[in-house]
RNA sequence: GCGCCCGUAGCUCAGCUGGAUAGAGCACCAGACUACGAAUCUGGGGGUCGGGAGUUCGAAUCUCUCCGGGCGCGCCA
């Protein structure tokens, strides 16, 4: 049986090509081989494999690339499963494989069912993805929304590659923008009171979402708090709101199947047995990454109330930021930086060398600072790394024509609204379907397209015409199982052999492609590659059904011939396990028939 | 003024962490339905990868520099 991985697997052949060589005296010392790629060719015509071995390696071999090639190929050519080998162009090495090892591939991604792809890249470790992480302040919109797809799409990717993923979300709960949510509810339980509250002022929340907190605030305390000065009121206004913004906001992600594992509450650093915030800035300060200073002014657009003091500074300058940070308002209180730096410090301090933020794009201007300061917080004993991911902007567009927003009079378009519009998957894909940096065009009339211009729908029927293929087969193969685990296992025995379309060889290098892709995109923190992926995969499949018509002995049913219909619908077994895999990751369901 | 992101076909975007002759969808043109779902598929035209320089066997990809667009620029979060 062959391993899951082919691409791995043929790597480490290539490795060991290069190993014998310097056992034979090639090389002085055994050169890295971790710059040696093994990948797929772009040009069919340069066979399965191709590897830059050669030209990479060459110099400390002091041979030219192609000489190292050829002494390469000789030592590869001993792999029975390599039929032919060509040194070419500078001196790349490419091999064409025995078909077999693309059918065991297949027979590998069919027995392993759901884990086909699954590997152990992240070795256990433990990660942290933090997304989402909302103000309390109101409900998810559609930029929310796609962080919040993002991030949970890639920690389905790191779990699946072997990481200890923990989802996390940060409860901004204890700046000044919660006492002004406080406030604004405090009007709404007055109106629910049955006063008349006129317009919501300038600087207060207005939208009608508060108006069920003030309610409720009405039933539970009757006028008892309007009474009260705003030191008793204000944290039950806040507490309550919160409480509530929060409920709604996991009902917001719940209808994106989007959940997370922890919530961690800002407040509860510095209201907890200890004052985190301050315990952090002194242990910096004892290691004098933290001291006081002055600041140059900002550049830029002009602060009118700049002024020129001494405050408490972060120096994130040692840590490749541009200028240090400031830790303290005047007014004495933490910026919100600081109760990020324990923040960050107690994701280190739980254990997690491997940090990854989902952020929105207005937040560019703090990953450095962020970074200085996972820097700062690690050094010592354990080191951490942080990657930031920053989530571009989402244009809503209804047919073409912008969606109009309006956040300054609470009037603006939810993540609820556009979900309940459109369905989770579409939004899930649609959203995924890019990478994190671009700016994404969504557009609500698109999405909800039947045709190959919707990717979703596209891969969404890739999945479905798969498994009608199943449901049409009884004729010719009466004993297939209707269940798909025991299935897999009857269509692991047919002969792969007589596979041997080249659409149709193709279309196995694809599926054994997978495991190669899903380890890249884990790696790179892409979980776009997937998306783009699965929509290849869907176009090859769509495309050797549709050749069945033209040319009826390339169906995948065969009448009168249940051998190759075994071994073809075993190649269909491999697209729709492929097909459910990846939706999977994607949070994307794979239906069986479209509606 | 500074920092980050983006710039690839008419439009919307991929490009596998530096590989060979740069791809896909839409749009446009020309075709395929007595089927396992035509909700699909086949073929065609279309490019100075924003401009320039550098790094090396090799650059859309890395570096520098211009140009254009977006986001941000002590105490808001």
């Amino acid at each position: 049986m062959y391993p899951m991985n082919v691409f791995s697997v043929f790597t480490a052949h290539v490795q060991a090509a290069v190993k014998a060589l310097a056992a034979a005296g090639v090389f002085a010392v055994l050169p890295d081989l971790s710059r040696i790629v093994v990948e797929p060719p772009r040009e069919a015509s340069h066979g399965d494999l191709a590897t830059n071995a050669a030209m990479v390696l060459a110099k400390e071999a002091g041979l030219k690339p192609r000489e190292l090639a050829e002494r390469l190929a000789a030592e590869l050519s001993k792999r029975t499963e390599i039929t032919a080998i060509e040194v070419a162009g500078p001196g790349f090495i490419n091999l064409t494989l025995d078909p077999g090892v693309w059918r065991d591939a297949l027979r590998a991604a069919i027995l392993a069912g759901p884990d086909f792809g699954r590997s152990d890249l992240g070795k256990g470790e433990r990660v942290n993805v933090e997304y989402v992480s909302a103000n309390p302040t109101g409900p998810l919109h559609v930029g929310h929304g796609r962080g919040a797809v993002f991030g949970d799409a890639l920690a389905n990717l790191l779990a699946f590659s072997g990481f200890a993923v923990t989802r996390e979300y940060y409860i901004n709960d204890a700046g000044a923008q919660v006492d002004t949510l406080a406030r604004s509810v405090f009007l709404r339980y007055r109106e629910a009171l049955g006063e008349d509250i006129g317009p919501i002022p300038e600087g207060f929340y207005p939208g009608d979402y508060l108006k069920p907190v003030g309610a409720a605030l009405a039933a539970e305390h009757g006028r008892r708090l309007n009474q009260m000065p705003e030191e008793t009121w204000l944290p039950i206004m806040r507490a309550k709101a919160i409480e509530m913004m929060m409920a709604g906001i996991k009902q917001d992600l719940a209808g994106l199947n989007v959940h997370h594992d922890v919530f961690f509450s800002e407040r509860s650093l510095i209201e907890g047995p200890r004052d985190q915030v301050a315990a952090t800035i002194a242990a910096l300060r004892a290691e004098s990454k933290v001291y006081e200073g002055r600041l140059p002014p900002p550049k830029g657009a002009p602060v009118e109330d700049w002024e020129d003091r001494e405050q408490t500074l972060f120096r994130a300058t040692a840590f490749g930021d541009d200028v240090d940070r400031p830790l303290k308002k005047s007014d004495g209180s933490y910026t919100y930086f600081a109760s990020d730096i324990a923040y960050h410090k107690s994701k280190v301090d739980r254990g997690f060398g491997n940090l990854i933020d989902v952020w929105g794009a207005d937040h560019g201007g703090y990953i450095k600072r962020m970074k200085a300061a996972v820097a700062a917080v690690a050094a010592g004993g354990d080191t951490a790394v942080l990657d930031v991911k920053v989530i571009q902007l989402v244009k809503l567009l209804r047919a073409g024509e912008p969606v109009k927003m309006s956040k300054r009079t609470g009037d603006f378009v939810t993540l609820r609204e556009v979900v309940d519009e459109v369905g989770r998957d579409a939004v899930r894909f649609m959203m995924l379907y890019r990478k994190n940096d671009a700016v994404l065009d969504f557009d609500l009339v698109k999405v909800k397209e039947q045709s190959r211009d919707n990717p979703v729908f596209y891969v969404q029927y890739g999945h479905a015409r798969g498994q009608s293929i199943f449901r049409n087969a009884g004729e010719v193969l009466p004993g297939l199982s209707p269940d798909g685990a025991e299935r897999a296992r009857q269509l692991a025995a047919a002969d792969l052999g007589r596979l041997d379309d080249p659409a149709e060889i193709a279309l196995m290098r694809r599926i054994a492609l997978y495991p190669r892709l899903v380890e890249a995109a884990a790696g790179a923190h892409e979980p776009h590659r997937v998306a783009f992926y699965l929509y290849e995969l869907a176009s090859e499949f769509h495309a050797q059904w549709t050749k069945g018509k033209d040319s009826p002995h390339l169906r995948f049913i065969i009448q009168n011939d249940p051998e190759i219909t075994m071994a073809r619908l075993a190649l269909v077994q491999g697209v729709v396990t492929v097909l459910a895999s990846g939706l999977g990751l994607l949070g994307v369901g794979a239906p069986d028939e479209m509606r």
